[in-house]
DNA sequence: CTCAACGTACAGTATTTACAGAACGATAAA
DNA sequence: TTTATCGTTCTGTAAATACTGTACGTTGAG
């Protein structure tokens, strides 16, 4: 049971403002903000609308696009049909990755656009050769940073799922 | 004169749907394309809008919101009366360190939700102990980095404002 | 003073989006 | 076989969003 205190309806709401902030519906923050807490880890569809208040087909949308998003995944269950999901062991760092991911697709955008500038004055190329720098980095070094955070998270995860 | 070309064109498009994808609309993000390779850097509402064929109130709206965002700022300008907008050096850390300052935001909201399941099992706080490390992790170190690329930038800049 | 050009603010519109509710198909229990 | 439960899909709707066009106030030029 999760989400009859006021504290943890508030954290939940704090989760699905986050998620907006990111582009992701409300309600999938909602979803992803219950099964950060709640007790077991693993909730099926008609837990979360209970819960949450929401209508079957709101939740169960969202559970799936949270999955595709990496952040939550379907949970074994001994009850047959019916489904479980849980957080992802990793969810963040997927999310990190794949956020990150489109920001480097700028680095080749400003390729392009210095390709488009080719043989102009050096100030006038300035301004995507920053592009190009600050996104090659993003899409290098960070990559390299969210690998290694990876495995510190496998070796301290003593959470075999 | 920017945007007559097809390639310029592309590269616009291409901006633009990068801006619409972090969340800002997509007029925004022509305006944006243009002020990255518009020669001269600095462009006037009025060219802005003859070259994107977009409305005034667009066109203007849109500029400001860049502003806000940090991407581009005012140009002074000889002709009086006519607002110059250009690229701004630094935009895009700025704009990278603002993404991240919101990311980091789930720094916090991890605390409290490990406030919530105080002296649970270490199965159930697991979870949330993961979204701690990493968004910790990006706001420190991230943080760091970004001010190291400031640095860096200023330093090989040589197109001074 | 008059007029024209510029930027902003407002109103209108069309598209998209987030949700709820109903209908449907599938499956396990009775 | 019937029935109840679960998940998905489809349809409808209310709200938000992105943009256009118009009206307005302001300022420099004639």
């Amino acid at each position: 049971m999760v989400g009859k205190e006021i504290g943890e309806r508030h954290f939940i709401e704090d989760v699905a403002l986050f998620c907006e902030q990111m582009g992701l519906p409300r309600m999938a923050g909602r979803v992803l903000g219950v099964l950060l807490i709640s007790d077991p880890p693993a909730q099926s569809l008609n837990d979360l609308c209970d819960c949450l208040q929401a209508s079957k087909s709101s939740v169960s949308s969202m559970a799936r696009l949270l999955v595709g998003e990496g952040l939550i995944e379907p949970a074994p269950c001994l009850v047959p049909r019916r489904d479980y999901f849980r957080f992802r062991d990793g969810g963040w760092l997927e999310f990190m990755r794949r956020r990150m991911e489109v920001m480097a697709g700028l680095h080749a955008i400003a390729d392009r656009g210095l390709e488009i500038l080719e043989g102009r004055d050096e100030s006038l190329r300035a301004r995507l050769e920053e592009a190009h720098d600050v996104f090659e980095f993003v899409d290098s070094e960070f990559r390299g940073w969210l690998e290694w955070m990876g495995k510190r998270g496998k070796r301290t995860a003593k959470t075999g799922r």
